[in-house]
RNA sequence: GGGCGACUAGCUCAGUGGUUAGAGCGCUUGACUCACAUUCAAGAGGUCACAGGUUCAAAUCCUGUGUCGCCCA
């Protein structure tokens, strides 16, 4: 194809596939360290096996894609290592529902066949979500994708287990954890969302078993009425000072219940007085151990009443509630009900509340693990990004309770402990025991729940390099650099990945921690696919292409605050790509016969200029780059692109590609700035970057495998300074065009009055101002005479006047002459008035000071132009 | 109840002590100018939530208040 044939628009779609493919086929991704390389290594959170991307995703990926391929240019070893989690509960629930839909139910099919269905669809949706992180571009090390459940990462949970079963620190038991009545499974505390509810707060009156008076006891829950041991209050409540140590009977069961003083109690809650639940009450269970009361439990894990529920058995939780209030209202023992909101826990997962039940689970003991993860963050060993987060992490780890670990579900893990069929002794260990028990009954069942997922997410940063062996992975890439990760999962993962990586390898499992916000729709909602609030971030790929994803993600969006999507913005950042294939096609268009010289032409002032530019762009970048700060690196290549190079370099370039007089020069900066610019923006813009490249003289097989820019120190002050007047003048001619509606198709007469004796060469500027003002012809002549009927623009370093005859409105330039002067005058008071502040010539550095003379000297003199200007107005403005 | 964050142009957001506080979108005016109308040029638009304080100097630091959001209990 022919330049002049290449599209005008920037199209994705063909170009994203053939580099994607390309770089797989050059193995580019491939994590290899050669001796002396510094190795650097980012393991990504795995994303759920049988999910899709959602635009979380995308940013999440984006952001490790940005930081894997600059450190990749940068000559470092780099793994980018992939994988997916098995997600129990998520595709538990999923296949549960396939199979309701064939009016079945996993006690039907049985473990092992329900487990093959497991598999298969893991199978079957397994690859989705991988496939779609190639679409964004993501270069991650394939040949070393990891699963949680591959062989691997299993042998690396079972180890885990057994030795933390053998240190003491897991260890089974019967307490109270939270309930999912309708997932089936006991969840952790982190699992349960506490929703702000509508409910009653039902007050109650339980007679004293003497019959000579009531206490009464305020309760939110009063099906659980049915599992009451006790009655307490404060020890200190006068009220009741006389009723501890007496008895009450329980409605309706009729069940005799002491009355017990427990500091726990609030005595300014209800009335002051609370019926006691150690089978349904997390405080109550506590209450219970200490005063050695009974926990009954009449709520099952179906969420119905038990049989300990008495003529209530059976009946659903709420259904239960209403017909007990009925009754207590029927026995005249309900005194009064009153709206109360209070916190109720609901299943993240399915939304069910939450019950808390007595069962006998595993938990991990957690004061031990936690105390070095506490120290290694204190210590700075691990570094959160932004920093404020590290309080979010100490503060959880420094009050974390036990984690329960075990889960009623088939999909993941299986807990590797065996019972004795017989005496039900207990052996952990990796395989299944094979002689008999002391017992001796021979005969084993394994325990029928499986893990947390989190218990094998914790371990991915090391199971996934190859531990428990020794491997070369291992020792090369571990610990790992960085991890990236949204806010929501600091304490599910980050924290249980530094005290598992902490206790299994004696190191971090990562340097730094980078935490990102979430990803919103436009109305500031949280994406979800129920609520059909999400963006498929494929959709958007197929419509705007990867690198407008990309670039709309990071740009704009401080890290560790959550951002808005919008089609706008992508459309923002489509443009930006168009607009570099553009720039890139004109590049092209004039670099036919081009070879980069050995050495670098003899430049001019706009080629030094602009190499300064993108010399200063290349040092922002990195330094932005360094903190993490990807969205001012991204701000300022597109600041760079389009307001300098394409607004500026590109257009003045077009003289000299004409002219031929400084050709040479102009091409090589065209290439160089071009070229430079394609490989510090490919982190962000993979693709175009790589097309781009590809297509302008370089060296190397792909961009991506390119050096890496760095500043070589030459911001050509002197240019730029030269450079920002005849800018300046530019827009002051334009901006008078405008101003009193000059064609655009005709050219404009400009006379420029040089002032002052520092200035540039103005004469050399002609030719710019001429083509860019579109201004002909264009004097300069310091003692020309004013001309007749103008327009004047006062600029830093001259006066320039605009014959405007027959078009120029005298009372339209008079008042913008004010409004000039206005300003003037404002910003000139304000620099005089710090001036005299003898605190500030006292106090203040003397650099500021300088600066601060130098703009009053140079507004003073604006300001006298400005009055002369506008005496001439005022006088007829005949000469 | 404790903690965190946000409050800057109509909208979405940058900007952690010192140029006339910025960008994108939107808006107004004009232009299909030979890389790009996914574009170009010009313009309007802000007492930086409020009140105190520190400082020569505060959008920026401190204290308090308000509104919104999130996390933990």
């Amino acid at each position: 194809m022919s330049l002049n044939q290449l599209p005008k628009a920037y199209g994705p779609g063909r170009i994203e596939e053939q580099w994607y493919g390309h770089w797989l086929g050059q193995d580019s991704f491939r994590a290899e360290a050669a001796p002396g390389q510094t190795p650097f290594a980012i393991v990504i959170p795995p994303p759920n096996v049988t999910g899709s991307l959602h635009i979380g995703h995308a940013l999440n990926n984006t952001l490790q894609d940005i930081i894997i391929r600059r450190r990749r240019m940068q000559g470092y070893a780099t793994l980018w290592l992939p994988g997916t989690d098995h997600a129990s509960i998520a595709t538990h629930i999923k296949i549960e529902e396939a199979l309701a839909k064939e009016g079945l139910t996993r006690h039907d099919l049985g473990r092992e066949r329900f487990m093959e269905r497991a598999w298969a669809w893991k199978a079957r949706y397994g690859g989705t979500i991988v496939s779609q992180l190639k679409r964004l571009g993501c270069s991650c090390d394939w040949s070393r994708e990891r699963f949680t459940m591959d062989e691997g990462c299993s042998q690396a949970v079972l180890e885990v287990f057994v030795r933390l079963y053998r240190k003491g620190l897991i260890y089974r038991g019967d307490y109270m954890t939270n309930w999912c009545p309708t997932c089936r499974t006991v969840i952790s505390d982190l699992e349960v969302d506490h929703e702000d509810t509508a409910g009653h707060l039902y007050h109650v009156r339980y007679p004293l078993v003497t019959g000579e008076g009531y206490v009464t006891v305020a309760t939110t829950r009063p099906e659980t009425i049915l599992g009451d041991t006790a009655v307490a209050v404060h020890p200190g409540d006068p009220r009741y000072a006389g009723l501890v140590g007496r008895v009450v009977i329980l409605p309706v069961l009729k069940r005799e219940l002491p009355i017990i003083a427990d500091s726990y109690v609030d005595s300014t809650f209800g009335t002051g007085a609370v019926k006691v639940t150690p089978g349904h009450d997390p405080n109550d269970f506590d209450m219970g151990a200490r005063h050695g009361l009974l926990a009954i439990q009449v709520i099952g894990q179906d969420g119905r009443m038990t049989a300990a529920a008495g003529p209530y058995a059976g009946l659903d939780r709420y259904e239960c509630r209403k017909k007990l209030v009925a009754e207590l209202a029927n026995l005249g023992l309900l005194v009064k009900t009153e709206g109360h909101r209070h916190a109720l826990g609901h299943c993240q997962r399915c939304s069910s509340v939450v019950e808390p039940l007595v069962s006998r689970q595993w938990f991990v003991k957690m004061q031990p693990l936690a105390r070095p993860a506490v120290e290694a963050v204190k210590a700075g060993e691990v570094r959160f990004i932004p920093e404020r987060f590290t309080k979010v992490y100490l503060n959880w780890m420094e009050n974390v309770r036990d984690w329960c670990i075990s889960r009623q579900l088939w999909w993941g893990h299986r807990i590797p402990a065996w019972y004795c069929r017989a005496c039900g002794t207990v052996q952990v260990a990796t395989a299944a025991p094979g002689g008999h028990c002391s017992c001796g009954e021979h005969g084993w069942e394994q325990d029928p729940d499986v893990l947390d997922t989190w218990f094998s997410s914790a371990l991915w940063p090391f199971s996934t390099l190859g531990w428990p062996e020794d491997t070369g992975d291992l020792r090369t890439f571990y610990p790992t650099q960085v991890l990236v990760t949204n806010y929501d999962i600091i304490f599910f993962w980050v924290a249980r990945m530094v005290f598992m990586a902490l206790e299994f390898t004696g190191q971090v499992p990562f340097d730094e921690v980078l935490i990102h916000g979430t990803v919103r729709n436009a109305q500031g909602q949280r994406m979800s696919k129920s609520l059909g609030t999400g963006v498929d971030p494929l959709e958007v790929i197929d419509k705007y292409g990867a690198d407008a994803l990309r670039f709309s993600l990071v740009m704009g969006n401080a890290l560790g605050n959550d951002l808005r999507f919008s089609w706008e913005k992508v459309e923002g950042a489509r443009n930006f790509a168009n607009k570099l294939w553009n720039a890139a096609r004109f590049v092209r268009m004039n670099l036919e016969g081009f070879e980069p010289p050995g050495t670098a032409p003899e430049l001019g002032t706009w080629d030094r200029w602009i190499l300064g530019r993108l010399d200063r762009v290349v040092d922002v970048v990195n330094r932005a780059l360094d903190e993490y700060a990807m969205d001012e690196a991204a701000q300022a290549l597109y600041d760079f692109v389009w307001s300098e190079l394409c607004d500026w370099y590109l257009e003045v370039s077009k003289l000299a590609l004409a002219q031929g007089a400084g050709r040479e020069a102009v091409q090589y900066t065209l290439w160089r700035t071009m070229e430079t610019t394609m490989r510090l923006l490919h982190p962000f813009m993979p693709f175009l970057t790589e097309e781009v490249w590809q297509a302008l003289p370089h060296s190397g097989t792909s961009v991506m495998l390119a050096s890496w820019p760095v500043p070589v120190g030459q911001t050509h002050e002197d240019e730029n300074a030269t450079v920002q007047l005849a800018m300046a003048a530019i827009r002051a001619i334009r901006n008078l065009r405008a101003e009193f509606g000059v064609p655009p198709g005709q050219a404009a007469e400009v006379l420029i009055r040089p002032v002052g004796n520092t200035q540039p060469s103005w004469e050399a500027l002609v030719p710019v101002i001429a083509r860019l003002a579109q201004a002909f012809p264009v004097r300069v002549e310091e003692d020309a005479p004013v001309p007749p009927q103008s327009a004047t623009a006062v600029v830093e370093g001259a006066s320039i006047y605009l014959p405007l005859a027959g078009l120029i409105d005298f009372d339209r330039e008079r008042q913008r002459l004010e409004r000039e002067l206005a300003l003037m005058q404002k910003e000139l008071e304000k620099t005089a008035s710090r001036l005299d502040d003898a605190g500030f010539r006292a106090r203040a550095p003397r650099d500021i000071v300088e600066k601060e003379e130098g703009k009053r000297l140079q507004y003073q003199e604006r300001l006298e132009r400005l009055r002369k200007t506008r005496s001439l107005i005022s006088g007829g403005n005949t000469s």
